[in-house]
RNA sequence: GUGGCAUUAGCUCAGUUGGUUAGAGCACCAGACUGUGACUCUGGGGGUCGCCGGUUCAAGUCCGGUAUGCCACCCCA
């Protein structure tokens, strides 16, 4: 029979790697909530129809990576990004019309149907925020800031804030007639790839990495210079706010973002550490989604890390946190003979309602290999119960730090006393 | 979806121009005088060489397919 593995593109967290996972979560929760964002968990899985008209019909993520399950009359597609299902839930609750302007994050499970990679899988985990109801340009400075602030308080290295801005419908077509003018006569000496963009999406071919693509580059017109008064005004109070506030960033003409929903200023926060994969956050406005989806006319920005990029990212920079640890039980209870087994056992349950968190051997160790356990699996304690120590009604505990060993009574207060010996414990 | 590289003990890897019982380090287990860890020493268990098929007297070593991972694309967190 053929060895049972995880599907391909998903991967199983190990106990030693959760930490590392809970850092980011939690390293991120805790800004959010300064900024005033509340968590929101949406399903995992939504109406198929709900990402093709928020991400757009022609893009790759719709085309080619959902995982769709087709049951009946239902089509649902497992989420592969959250800010659909975000003002999904905000406009089927209600929530414009309560307060309009809400601030709301996310972390879970996303899923796409990609080719895997490191850094890339077909389930991988972001965390997200969400600014529904509001086009001030403040907000967008608030999230790219706020992005910011998360890897700031993760302690990752080496990044960067890539922004533009992609202006509102309006800029953008004028743009894309201005381009396709400008590249139609140039198409010659364009890749493969760019000669379906032309007409697929315009916009992306700035963004080619073919070196033939390069000098048509270089020359094209730039979008910052056709935009409308008002988006330009906006984009540049965005910037200049983020300038004043050191925010390591760079405008990017080449950030235009796959979905269609977003408008005006998008960015990716970018790792140099990581090789050709080095978004570890990616983002923008959308005002027209909201309206898109049924509910109307307001504005809306957000962004997503990518916790398996930035857990990367971070591993190579060797954050401490990264390093696979086990989080075990400070104190161990251990039998010394065959007849002192289920003493321990109900030794160990009583201090574990007494609130200790302990643990027992269950593998008839000697006494020596469950020491050499104990000190593998970083026990602080070892509480040892033997003949001689019952006949008195005692317990002999070693403190596996010091290597200090004391004999303290078996009553009520022993609890009490471990828990005293555990508090001045070192890092 | 495209192109390339890889796949040998739990982990990281050796394995010579295809040739007898496939190795190392770490990890694991057990010992080193009588109820005790971390250091040291000794010993031990563990591998259908990813899987299927082919070439050959003989394949971990060559060829094909397949699975998975990785790298670069497409695109993206």
């Amino acid at each position: 029979m053929a060895r049972l593995q995880a599907p391909r593109g998903t991967e199983d967290l190990l106990p030693e790697r959760i930490p590392a996972l809970d850092f980011v979560f939690e390293t991120c929760r805790e800004v959010f909530g300064r900024y005033g964002y509340r968590e929101i968990r949406t399903p995992l899985f939504e109406e198929t129809s709900l990402f093709v008209r928020s991400l757009g019909e022609v893009t790759d993520v719709v085309e080619k990576e959902m995982f769709t399950v087709a049951r009946g009359e239902t089509n649902v597609t497992f989420r592969p990004e959250g800010t659909a299902p975000v003002v999904r839930a905000y406009l089927e609750h209600n929530l414009d019309k309560v307060r309009a302007f809400q601030k709301f994050f996310y972390m879970g499970p996303m899923f796409r149907f990609e080719r895997p990679q490191a850094g890339r899988s077909r389930q991988f985990h972001q965390v997200g925020v969400e600014a529904l109801g509001s086009a001030s340009p403040l907000l967008d400075a608030e999230v790219i800031l706020l992005a910011h602030r998360c890897f700031q308080a993760l302690g990752l290295a080496n990044y960067r804030v890539h922004l533009n801005t992609i202006g509102d419908a309006a800029d953008r077509e004028r743009f894309r007639a201005v381009l396709k003018a400008y590249f139609t006569p140039l198409m010659a000496q364009r890749c493969a790839d760019c000669q379906q963009r032309l007409q697929r999406n315009v916009f992306r071919m700035l963004d080619c990495k073919v070196a033939g693509c390069q000098p048509s580059n270089r020359a094209a017109p730039h979008f910052l210079d056709h935009v409308s008064a008002a988006t330009r005004a906006r984009f540049d109070q965005s910037v200049a706010i983020l300038a004043g506030l050191d925010v390591p960033h760079a405008v990017d003409p080449a950030i235009v973002r796959g979905f269609d929903y977003y408008t005006h200023t998008v960015f990716e926060v970018r790792c140099h550490d990581l090789g050709a994969r080095d978004t570890v956050c990616g983002g923008g406005r959308y005002d027209g989604l909201i309206e898109d989806l049924g509910g109307p006319a307001l504005g809306a920005v957000g962004f997503a890390i990518g916790v398996t990029p930035t857990l990367l990212a971070l591993e190579k920079q060797g954050h401490p946190a990264m390093r696979p640890a086990e989080r075990g039980v400070p104190i161990l209870v251990a039998p010394v003979g065959a007849a002192d087994r289920e003493a321990a056992f109900l030794l160990t349950e009583r201090l574990r309602a007494a609130g200790l968190a302990a643990d027992t051997d269950y593998e008839d160790k000697s006494l020596k290999a469950i020491f050499k356990a104990a000190d593998k699996r970083g026990v602080r304690l070892v509480v040892m119960l033997g003949g001689d120590e019952r006949a008195r009604g005692a317990v002999k505990v070693k403190d596996l730090q010091s290597g200090a060993e004391v004999e303290l009574p078996d009553d009520a207060a022993l609890a009490a006393g471990l828990r005293s010996r555990l508090a001045p414990a070192a890092p």
